[in-house]
RNA sequence: GCCCUCGUGGCGGAAUUGGUAGACGCGACGGAUUCAAAAUCCGUUUCUUUCAACGGAGUGUCGGUUCGAGUCCGACCGAGGGCACCA
């Protein structure tokens, strides 16, 4: 008997799908249920890898199960292919991005297509393709017409040696990747798409996506970060510049009686006001712009204020003073851009007031805690009741913040504010690879918007990398036009668009090419939401919440009819190999390294010793990567992807071993030995001649075994869970494996069993599937048969076998019929002899019986 | 720094969601087949009590709720993800 070669017949049932056109989306009056399976579409780096080969198959499971199940099944694939990588390609090789891309498209595509995967590729495109990103620039124009861009100053990293923006990976210790020089932070007048005017609404609806995890959503909350808390002014002591108080905004207005002082962020008015007639102060904003601009910089670096000598006074008590400090922890563009401080219940203010000597009152303390309650280290940030507060000692802070904000009110001297942490998204990008923002700037007429007609605004192809900047504004024409309104001379706008912007539609794109709009809005009716969106839950923030506001500004634009892209999101984990290094600490690919008992040497010299290091994410830095070509010529793109989805829960990281792919390769070959031993005598078997309830006793466990690996492998792809549904089929098959027939009757429960088989892991090895299929006797494809129904009398078990425990402790267990009562099963339990032995006469206080789950004995 | 998630045998993990912990796979060990090897097949494999048991312990650590906790609650320890210009 032969091997199963995968690299013939993968090849062969690959072209088979295609002459079938199996996998093309059919419209909407076919009949059948939509399904929208839709994996995030990658960046065309140049190659796949192993990530992509487990997103992509966990998606093409669920496609060609729905596909089974009798739904029309829209299954895409695109590239997200504006971004860096391409530029600095450019700069690094001298490749035009544009050609950059499109090798690695075409290289990439190459790679997927030898997965086997159920693509409609009749829908490809690019987002760097000109027939995708002018239907972006309309819509642009369209949110524009709607109120829902904006243009302002935002501060960026700017590189002064490579005068270009760097982006927050970009900088490193603060300095430039490229230049190592010292970044700056720089204004710039930036485009902004309006994602706070949905703020509440992306909060509430998160609500209603009850098929996205638990984890994402709370981020999302979180992120959007929706405050309750009063604004209110500090009156200045004496008047400074225009000024003569502070607005502040504060969450904890109760805790107003411990307050310290009050602090402004570095780029708050009154700071710049200062800053102008005070060097020190100047000194003191630009050592803050040295900093990064990502919040981790800001919240994790040392907390440094500068004392501006103002004092304000208290609004509760007008004798208070409290000194102003300029703090790098305040942040401009949350809340009012000033803060009043409570040391005593905020750590930051606590960190900021140690340090600077300032006053720390505590106004909360714990239920429990007596007089003595004072602050140390820690600042307390729990419920209890104030004290040292006046008027509002004993309350709560629940009801002094509600009690506080209504005296401010009345008094006419501050107001209840809800505040969002969510800030608009600037989308300008001071880079070359990117789709155009179709503006045209007017030293008469201002921003004026391209006229549609002139759509697309594509990139010039003539562009040359070598010199510092953004080709697009050193280029010598492209940006020389005449103004759409008055035809004077203008300057195109040479920013591009965040690639964040070219994912938030294209799934709308996917269900139909329009060639004339964005959508076409019959097949967004019919296709949209997705019904399961799958991607790295590195994107859980950004990615999935521009889409959201995206789908609704489109809804609002008449581009869309729904809000939610994505009905079912699932987030799955990174997956991991060991890393190697040689003596000199040089990373080494896996392949280069010979695993033995006694450790790891080199292969190509067996003498040097090879440090095994951590197990992390596949990384090309760190060379611990596999890559899928490899895996795919040496055992077949079925291995890869059996391994991929065995084992490891799907949202959790995977660790690529070896071991676990001869494993998957073991039972490619195993299953193609059983089905191959067993299809002579198996041939002209119908695996329908027998009636099951006339089975003998072990046939008719093989039967209920089938159909009840049916019924759980249909739960566990419908819930996601590919690793159980492995487990499962490994199961299925030990079972069918240890099966010797000996009448037609039992030939034809094999039969039915060896095709259930074949049937439940075609959607996860789906070329392993077409060749077992044919060999047992099929003349069609497995892809196009409809998913088995398991026989729900097979289901049912007369007994049930019950666990036994005396004081929570197992001591036996009994079989009892499905149907037996809480006092029958009380009766056998009490008199199977390990019971009474364990029971010894003693009196019982309590009987637990939960039928169909166990009995527990009290003594 | 802030927010989030996850900790179960030598390893990846399963556990009907509060009901027999360790399914299934990997590795290891023993055996069969073979002149030998590869491949394959059969068996054992949480730890522990000098063997064995229907003996004891056991799901990161400590405590709690419950007839019963891997699962729920609290504190702690450890690993990972996100933090707005990477995608």
């Amino acid at each position: 008997m032969s091997r199963y070669d995968p690299s013939v017949s993968e090849r062969d049932w690959q072209s088979a799908w295609e002459a079938a056109d199996c996998f093309k989306a059919l419209g909407p009056d076919c009949g059948k249920p939509k399904y929208y399976v839709l994996e995030m579409f990658p960046y065309p780096s140049g190659r796949i890898h192993m990530g992509h080969v487990r997103n992509y198959a966990m998606g093409d499971v669920i496609a060609r199960f729905k596909k089974a199940q009798g739904f029309n099944v829209l299954h895409p694939m695109g590239w997200d292919a504006f971004g860096m990588p391409a530029e600095n390609a450019a700069i690094e090789k001298g490749t035009h991005p544009a050609t950059w891309t499109y090798a690695n498209i075409d290289a990439m595509r190459a790679q997927l297509k030898s997965l086997g995967l159920s693509f409609d590729w009749s829908r490809e495109f690019a987002t760097c393709d000109p027939s995708y990103y002018r239907h972006e620039q309309a819509m642009f124009l369209d949110f524009l017409e709607a109120g829902l861009v904006d243009r302002r100053e935002s501060i960026v990293n700017w590189d002064p040696v490579d005068q270009t923006v760097l982006a927050n990976e970009q900088v490193i210790d603060g300095k430039g990747w490229r230049s190592s020089a010292a970044v700056e932070q720089r204004a710039l007048t930036q485009w902004f798409l309006k994602i706070s005017d949905f703020s509440d609404d992306l909060l509430g609806a998160l609500d209603g996506l009850t098929r996205w995890p638990e984890k994402v959503r709370l981020m999302q909350a979180n992120w959007i970060g929706r405050s309750e808390g009063l604004a209110c002014r500090f009156e200045l002591a004496e008047a400074v510049g225009g000024f003569s108080d502070i607005e502040i905004y504060t969450t904890r207005p109760d805790t107003l009686y411990g307050a310290s002082f009050c602090a402004l962020s570095p780029d708050h008015p009154l700071t710049l006001e200062l800053a102008a007639r005070d060097a020190a102060l100047a000194d003191f904003r630009a050592k803050c712009a040295a900093r990064g601009t990502s919040e981790s910089d800001i919240e994790g670096g040392e907390k440094l204020g500068y004392d501006t000598g103002l004092f304000v006074r208290h609004p509760l008590d007008p004798d208070w003073l409290l000194p102003v400090y300029v703090a790098n922890f305040v942040l401009m563009g949350y809340g009012t851009g000033a803060i009043f401080a409570c040391p005593a219940h905020d750590q930051r203010d606590l960190d900021f007031a140690r340090k600077y000597d300032l006053p720390v009152r505590p106004v909360v303390r714990p239920a429990d805690a007596d007089a003595s309650f004072d602050i140390a280290e820690l600042a307390y940030t729990g419920d209890g009741n104030l004290f040292n507060s006046g008027d509002f000692d004993g309350l709560s802070p629940k009801a002094a913040q509600a009690q506080i904000i209504a005296r401010f009110v009345e008094a006419g001297r501050g107001a209840r504010q809800v505040n969002f942490r969510l800030r608009d998204w600037g989308v300008s990008r001071q880079r070359y690879w990117g789709c155009p923002i179709p503006i045209i700037h007017c030293p008469h007429c201002g921003a004026v918007p391209v006229p549609r007609a002139q759509l697309p605004v594509t990139l010039p192809e003539d562009v040359r990398f070598d010199r510092p900047g953004n080709p697009l504004d050193h280029h010598p024409d492209w940006k020389h036009t005449s103004c759409p309104e008055c035809g004077g001379d203008a300057l195109r706008e040479t920013d591009t668009f965040d690639t964040f912007v070219d994912s938030s539609w294209y799934y709308a794109r996917f269900t139909g090419l329009a060639p004339d709009a964005p959508t076409d809005r019959a097949a967004t009716d019919y296709w949209m939401s997705v019904d399961q969106y799958i991607g790295g839950i590195e994107h859980a923030i950004l990615h999935l919440l521009y889409a959201r506001f995206y789908a609704r500004a489109m809804h609002r634009t008449g581009h869309l009819g729904t809000d939610e892209p994505f009905a079912g999101l699932f987030t799955q984990g990174m997956v991991c190999h060991e890393t190697y290094r040689d003596a000199a600490g040089n990373w080494l690919l896996p392949e280069q390294v010979e695993r033995r008992e006694d450790g790891a040497f080199l292969k190509d010299d067996p003498t040097q010793r090879v440090e095994i290091g951590g197990i992390e994410k596949m990384s090309k830095s760190k060379k611990n990567v596999v890559d899928p070509d490899d895996i795919i010529a040496a055992y077949g793109a079925d291995t890869a992807r059996w391994f991929m989805l065995s084992d490891s829960p799907p949202e959790r990281d995977v660790q690529w071993t070896q071991e676990g792919v001869d494993g998957a390769w073991r039972f490619v070959q195993r299953v193609w030995r059983l089905i191959s031993t067993q299809a002579d005598a198996l041939d002209g078997v119908n695996a329908q001649d027998f009636q099951a309830d006339k089975l003998t006793a072990q046939t008719g466990d093989l039967y209920r075994t089938i159909h009840r690996s049916i019924h759980d492998v249909t739960q566990d792809l419908e819930t996601l869970g590919f690793n159980r549904a492995v487990a499962r089929i490994y199961n299925l098959a030990n079972e069918l494996s240890g099966f010797t027939p000996t009448d037609d009757t039992e030939r034809a429960v094999l039969k039915s069993g060896l095709c259930v088989l074949v049937q439940l892991f075609a959607p996860m090895m789906p070329h392993l599937a077409e060749s077992c299929w044919r060999l047992l006797g099929h003349e069609g494809l497995v892809a196009e048969t409809h998913w088995p129904q398991a026989d729900a009398a097979a289901l049912v078990e007369d007994s049930v076998t019950l666990p036994v425990q005396i004081n929570g402790k197992r001591r036996a267990e009994i079989t009892v019929p499905k149907s037996a009562d809480q006092a029958t099963i009380e009766q056998l339990a009490r008199a199977e002899p390990q019971v009474e032995k364990f029971l010894d006469g003693k009196p019982i206080k309590k009987c637990v019986v939960v039928p169909g789950r166990i009995v527990n004995f009290v003594v």
